[in-house]
DNA sequence: CAAAATTAATTTGCGTGCAATTTAATTTTG
DNA sequence: CAAAATTAAATTGCACGCAAATTAATTTTG
């Protein structure tokens, strides 16, 4: 088999078609997700990423605002509001590090460690609603981890 | 602190596994996509669903609100607005269709056919950014469009 | 044919997501 | 030690994405 930038350059009417149907499949399935995700998450007056945090914090509770941005990816610009939510929902709360007053600390409520005995199996139904064995999971999720790392590491080009 | 996290070991560990880590990596997938097209299309001032607006329309000029909406998946709520932007930036025009004044039918202007030549070529960069073979990316599209059929299906139980 | 139902867009409201700026606290340094 | 640099959150501004309500036009119907 021929390289891969040789087989871009002699084939770009595919090179066209792979890009836009790779990027239009991930789109589309992560839409396919959040519309799966909405109305069991609509129970307990959640969103996809809310859900997200509390899934980071049932694995490991009392982490900074960066700390959780690093494990689901998202900045404290999306996070602040979003935290202050989960407060007012009563889930979280949140509290100055007294060794280091710039950062803050989110931690989990009792109401907040109680949804995880309720809410925790929604990833069951997904799972199940994914129509997907363990294996084949596995799989994708690898694919899609290579994937994302591929893209990743070509950001500081431009 | 870790006073009764045992009592949620017996849930079902399989299912729980596969769920979250399907939808966090497609979740991933797609910030990674995002971000590796935002400073190919920031060039030209655009936004990812703006240019699956062109490449709709590039394919197929003169077409509905709700047309497009259908190609890539939007609704009306999303596309009037972003629709507008496109107009501002002189990319598109919208007139009511004389035959079915409900209906508002965007076209192309010839600013947006030369942008054809130019932004097509975007698909490819990232074609080559994922770093996929053509077998790879028509295996991974392939998972993800069953994956979204299968999760789609499920929409209408409650 | 006129009232009711349907349809296509628009608008409104809310919650992301991200870039850029701001604020406050901590480190580094000169 | 004080000024400068760095860091963590919060804030601001803009653009989705979607649900729900609204408006205007067309079909259906009684």
């Amino acid at each position: 088999m021929t390289t891969k930038a040789a087989q871009f350059d002699r084939l770009p009417d595919e090179a066209l078609t792979l890009g836009k149907q790779l990027c239009f499949a991930v789109y589309s399935a992560a839409h396919a997700f959040n519309r799966a995700y909405k109305p069991l998450l609509d129970r307990f007056g959640l969103t996809y990423p809310q859900y997200l945090v509390l899934l980071a914090l049932w694995q490991q509770d009392e982490m900074t605002v960066k700390r959780i941005g690093e494990e689901i990816g998202l900045d404290s610009g999306t996070l602040s509001p979003l935290l202050k939510r989960l407060e007012a929902a009563g889930y979280v709360g949140r509290q100055r590090d007294p060794g280091d007053e710039r950062q803050v600390i989110v931690s989990l409520t009792a109401k907040g460690r109680d949804l995880k005995t309720e809410a925790f199996g929604i990833l069951a139904d997904i799972g199940k609603a994914s129509g997907c064995s363990l294996e084949e999971a596995g799989e994708i999720r690898e694919t899609l981890h290579q994937l994302t790392r591929q893209l990743s590491s070509g950001e500081s080009e431009s």
